[in-house]
DNA sequence: ACACTTTGTAAGCGGCGTTTAGAAAGTTGC
DNA sequence: GCAACTTTCTAAACGCCGCTTACAAAGTGT
């Protein structure tokens, strides 16, 4: 309630964000260019970027512009200090990778490994691991990098930084790994549970670039719900929101890895699909090969009822969120146009035909690497001044 | 993208709502305890108050404080010009009222009166009404009055201020009501969804003062859903967020107003609840009534079907939303503790244990002329200057 | 009446963004 | 090769803003 004063330093951190951003979307620039693009004057940003020149955030490039007039010198994100850290955490594999401030993640330096067996393990890994890429040791990684990124399965209570539970992970349960990671590293680490990295990364850096009001529905392994509403990631209150898959759907139905019975996710994600098609089959199958198989076994009935509880998913999100876009990620979706078209007529029918006209769906690529590495950036970036939206159109905007 | 230049009057501006908002909340005050209260400096927020009394936002009391030194002169709302007026639309009744902008609804100026049956006997209804409590003719109260809030039932698209829809009052179909209104009174107008406007209301002037991340159920006749996250109000694309009434939990159940079949509205509310029982006494009954009549027929199936879906919903918004704190609306609810107690029950079976032990579940008996009434004033606030959150905690917060 | 306390304002200072003017660094045309 | 032109970047001046300091105003207590 009580804020503290408006201090003056507040508008010229506000405008070094924005020349920083735009460096980071629209790659090297002038002076000259970046005023003309952002609307600030040609003074302002020379004062910006020279404060972010001393804070190895930009520095100048040789190169310049082929031209008419005076060609500007270009400036881009530092080599030597514009860089962040990236680490994904899945229950079989795990990725650490590197990536400038705009984003772009490093081809070469970057690995995968199978997943250890236990936290200590884990943690070891992934210290190894960023040695091995940066070729640096781990307590010099600072000399580089401004922070790492993390993407973590299960239940993430952001408020305190910790794993509550993750049924496909369990050795993260009730860690706070990020928070040992800095220990370990000395670095700035940021945790987001996955769902939310994907979605954080997809507005960046991916095909939500920009959007303000999108949803983010994962139908792979489990139900994972990423929103982002008036430009902000709902986290809820302590970074719990968006689980969607626990909602009770079939009253009297499979026990759920949560202790309930009949949760939307047992049987409305690719694995669902696959163990019903593993039963009729006789035999433990993949997603692929059971939409493979379903010539063979033409169990016509399994594929009904799977888009049947997919399109309640689907329209759940749009109901429940009003989204002007909804990506849609998982096999199911992506792999197969009948089966994604037989959800989009259910979903027609289930959803509120506004909100169903105002959204436009779409299946999505996105990875989590690069939410990781949005992450930490986003974060970088938040640091360095708030985020400072222009004006409303605010019809009910509350502050 | 692309922002306007930070203008340095920006400062000035948003000191300005400060110095309001601490008029709003605290009461006149003088300048020097606001200048103690709010942080800032005592000239700042004399030149701030300057040009409030200038813009008729506040006026000198002649009161003055007794005490020590030199008694303040307090500052308080204008009573000649700081009103809104506020109209709640519902099935059965319309509210009219005027408030001050600290949200200090007028008894005498408020009338209530039977929804007339008609869009424009309604448009004229409000139009004379608002004569009526106000004493002056409809062009004239602008000089009185800033703005006016209006609470609408039914799906209600803010972006272009239109009704799509309205399942209990068809007559807004279709209709910009506060547009229209707009027209005949040269007032601001400003809808909200009664279920955002209960919402807002609560947390402006009611029980979730303050809070950040709440959420509002409200299972009376429909199921009315409003959510603060994060200290924005969840409003998606086109403010129709909050649908939950209609995603399915019962795949072959009754058919809905919204044309699908099991939707949770159906079956989790006080309206289905009195529609049970009515059928179980073979003569139809109001909610109270069905309450009543509960030991007579003694049909514990009934009720406990009841709980399970209300409990589904709870559920639903505490998994989905992750809130702090979720109020609960509606008679059933509220009227009998050992149903309440039953609910809770379930739902602590029903929810992830995480976000239920993150959540306090509470009974909420707000209203909708207060939401009415925040709307506008929020909207007023927000003309004046964005509000500025204070550099948030920040873990994955996006911009 | 005088000391004391608190309120409110005027003046001066430094920070910030903008406009204006001018220097710097190229290209085009003769 | 040199002048004319175009574009980039920076320095200086100006106005706005919030803060600190100093001081006037308006009470109470003795």
């Amino acid at each position: 309630m009580i804020g503290s004063p408006v201090a003056s330093e507040l508008l010229s951190k506000i405008n070094e964000r924005r020349v920083l951003e735009f460096v980071q979307r629209n790659g090297p620039s002038s002076r000259a260019v970046m005023a003309r693009g952002s609307g600030m004057s040609a003074p302002t940003v020379s004062k910006a970027v020279v404060s972010l020149i001393r804070n190895d955030f930009l520095e100048e490039a040789e190169a310049s512009e082929a031209g008419f007039g005076r060609p500007g010198k270009l400036l881009q994100l530092s080599e030597r200090k514009a860089n962040v850290l990236g680490v994904v955490i899945d229950a079989d594999t795990c990725w650490i990778g590197s990536a400038r401030l705009d984003g772009a993640v490093s081809e070469e330096q970057s690995i995968s490994f199978r997943t250890p067996k236990t936290y200590d393990g884990l943690l070891e890994a992934v210290v190894n691991g960023l040695g091995e890429i940066t070729g640096k040791a781990t307590t010099d990684l600072g000399e580089r990098f401004r922070g790492l990124g993390l993407s973590v399965p299960g239940l993430f209570n952001s408020r305190v930084g910790e794993t509550v539970i993750s049924p496909n992970l369990h050795l993260l349960d009730g860690q706070r790994f990020a928070s040992d990671l800095s220990i370990e590293t000395g670095l700035k680490c940021i945790a987001l549970q996955e769902s939310h990295a994907l979605c954080v990364g997809e507005r960046m850096y991916g095909a939500a670039r920009g959007m303000n009001d999108f949803a983010m529905l994962d139908v792979s392994t489990g139900l994972g719900l990423g929103i982002v509403s008036g430009g902000h990631l709902l986290t809820g209150n302590s970074g719990m929101a968006g689980e969607l898959g626990h909602i009770t759907v079939v009253p009297d139905g499979l026990r759920c890895g949560c202790g309930n019975h009949g949760c939307l996710e047992t049987v409305a994600t690719d694995t669902a699909f696959a163990r019903l098609i593993s039963k009729e089959l006789g035999r433990k199958v993949g997603v692929q090969e059971a939409l493979a198989a379903l010539a063979e076994s033409g169990s016509e009935e399994v594929v009904a009822q799977t888009i049947d509880y997919l399109a309640i998913a689907v329209s759940a999100v749009i109901n429940i969120f009003n989204p002007a876009t909804l990506f849609l990620h998982g096999q199911l979706m992506n792999s197969d146009p009948a089966f994604f078209k037989g959800v989009m007529k259910q979903v027609k029918k289930r959803t509120l035909s506004p909100s169903f006209k105002d959204c436009r769906i779409l299946q999505s690529h996105g990875n989590k690497r690069l939410g990781a590495v949005a992450g930490i950036i986003d974060h970088l970036a938040n640091e360095l001044a708030p985020a400072f939206a222009t004006i409303d159109k605010g019809n009910a905007e509350l502050s």
